[in-house]
DNA sequence: ATGCACTATAGATAACTATCTATGCATGCT
DNA sequence: AGCATGCATAGATAGTTATCTATAGTGCAT
């Protein structure tokens, strides 16, 4: 037999006239002539080579063949139905997988939506990668994501962004700190200082250094540490003083005071970053979805910064019909 | 999505695909042109709605939908090939089912050639009804069974016969019948015997009957049985006389004898009656063919006649291409 | 025997499919 | 920069399919 021609729709057509056990009766159920039918059967029986239905007591009843064929067409309309039902899921979002990639300091706070999210779609997988901007950077580059987190974005050429959350650089100094009393320092009275610094590559020591060029100012004595925990705790316990995120600071912090340095805080923004030429995948839309409505759930008021459906509106332009292939830059 | 113009051949173009990798590998591992390839690929994208691959460091692979098809694709390609088995096997009359229609007494000897099949093709399912010859009748007319046997066939308009066994008919007597001994007797001297018949309807009592009538002759005293084992034990037990087919004798009975009477014995073929208007079943046809080829092993050689090689030919040339339906009558 | 219900066949047509060749475009290696 | 490789698009064509209307044949029930 040559399988090459047999399409589902004829196998659509045997299976309603198995059910129906007659040619016009299926007919009508499919909205087709009779003549229609018993072409299309007769053209099934022909590819398959075998007679598929005998006519007993004027019902049509499978042969042999007939029967197994009409069990196989079952499975596999059954099998394409299912299909049908991922397609959907995935469409909606409900299901699949999408990657995302953190630039350290997010970490705080993206489980926030992450979370909810997670709870709400438990059949989407998602991947988190977390590393310094440099790091990101590099997976940007390499397409290795579906969305990134930055504070700063890259170069938009290839990219949309949309801010989800404010992202405010304070200095911190261990409690007793000589000047943790003051309404105003400036920052000049502060050089002398050690100052904690996170590792260059650092989304934070980034910001923080091109403020201080800004200022026109150069720090004294630094020390370096890869990771705003062991800044956080190094200012607590003495060590010096930092620039870092506010999101790192524990909601209560009675062993770190926040300096009213004048300039600070550094403002920035989170965003989510999408790359245009890759294909975005209906979970990693959905994600944002969620995230454009749910955000304020999430976070506390005083950082929200919701762009997401702006962000969505744009990618839904990009975004157009399916091909073949997704494109490759 | 719409299944309808899904055909098989586009299915086993894309699982090419995924296998390939590549669009042009899998063209030319299919004998096609690249074009040719990449647009049923955009056909099937566009069918289904959704992207199926992505170009990843030169390799196409597939995108989340595209891996369920692909799963999908093999599952219902894979159960194709197996009905494709199946109707081989059909084909080959390794598979399959029929049944078969016996008067009473060849019950003794159709075993012999059914065993051996049954053994040689356990996949085929046979069903075996016995009845009397008038029972059989009916059977036949309503095309009830694939094959039936008789000794003498109804008439041959809408079947073809062939004959398979000799069945002779011979007068039997207890052991120590008077007349035993002799060389030659006329049934003239038996009519005043007690004779045990078999019921009216049964191919046997007819056959004696007619025999009986052309010899201008009429029984006495009868008794009538419905079964040939009853018979046979009543004239062993020296209820009286009868006529019966040889096969229903054990290979040894020492308290029958024949009786050496002229004119018998009455010379009965036993053959197998194909209905022309059904078409007969793979199996039925590998039935006879296996008797056709191998009836010599199966039975004694002094009842042999075997025509089936002859019936097969002429079977081919009524049973010839599958139709959509098989006719009704 | 007459009619009803069902199936098959014929003939027509618009739409679609499979397949080709030729060509253009992007990517990545050297 | 240039070439090789691989994919996409365009245009052509023969063949196939889906579907219809009209009509003929068949078997069952009255």
């Amino acid at each position: 037999m040559n399988i090459r021609h047999l399409t589902f729709r004829l196998l659509q057509v045997y299976v309603a006239v198995v059910r129906a056990g007659s040619i016009s009766e299926a007919a009508s159920r499919l909205h087709l002539t009779q003549p229609t039918v018993s072409q299309q059967l007769k053209r099934l029986a022909e590819t398959l080579g075998e007679p598929l239905l005998e006519s007993r007591q004027g019902r049509l009843v499978p042969t042999e063949a007939g029967a197994e064929l009409y069990r196989a067409s079952r499975e596999v309309l059954g099998r394409f139905d299912d299909f049908d039902d991922y397609l959907a899921a995935l469409r909606g979002g409900e299901r699949g997988r999408f990657s995302i990639a953190l630039v350290n300091t997010a970490q705080y706070v993206l489980p926030r939506l992450l979370g909810p999210y997670s709870q709400a779609f438990p059949e989407v997988e998602v991947t988190v990668h977390i590393g310094n901007r440099r790091q990101m950077l590099t997976r940007f580059e390499r397409q290795e994501d579906d969305l990134y987190v930055f504070s700063h974005p890259p170069s938009l050429a290839h990219a949309l962004a949309g801010r989800f959350l404010r992202n405010p650089l304070v200095a911190v100094a261990p409690r007793g700190h000589p000047l943790a009393g003051r309404e105003r320092i400036a920052m000049g009275e502060l050089l002398e200082e050690r100052w904690l610094l996170r590792e260059p590559g650092s989304a934070t020591r980034m910001l923080f250094e091109s403020w201080l060029q800004e200022q026109g100012l150069t720090l004294g004595p630094t020390l370096q540490m890869a990771s705003n925990e062991a800044i956080r705790v190094g200012v607590a316990s003495g060590m010096g003083l930092a620039v870092l995120s506010e999101h790192v600071l524990p909601p209560q912090h009675p062993e770190l005071v926040i300096l009213p340095v004048e300039g600070l805080p550094i403002e920035s923004h989170w965003q989510f970053i999408v790359r245009r030429d890759r294909r975005l995948s209906h979970a990693a839309l959905g994600f944002l979805g969620f995230g454009a409505q749910r955000l304020e759930e999430c976070v506390e008021t005083r950082f929200l910064s919701n762009e997401l459906p702006g962000l969505l509106l744009r990618l839904e332009e990009v975004q157009a019909a399916p091909s073949g292939l997704g494109s490759d830059p």
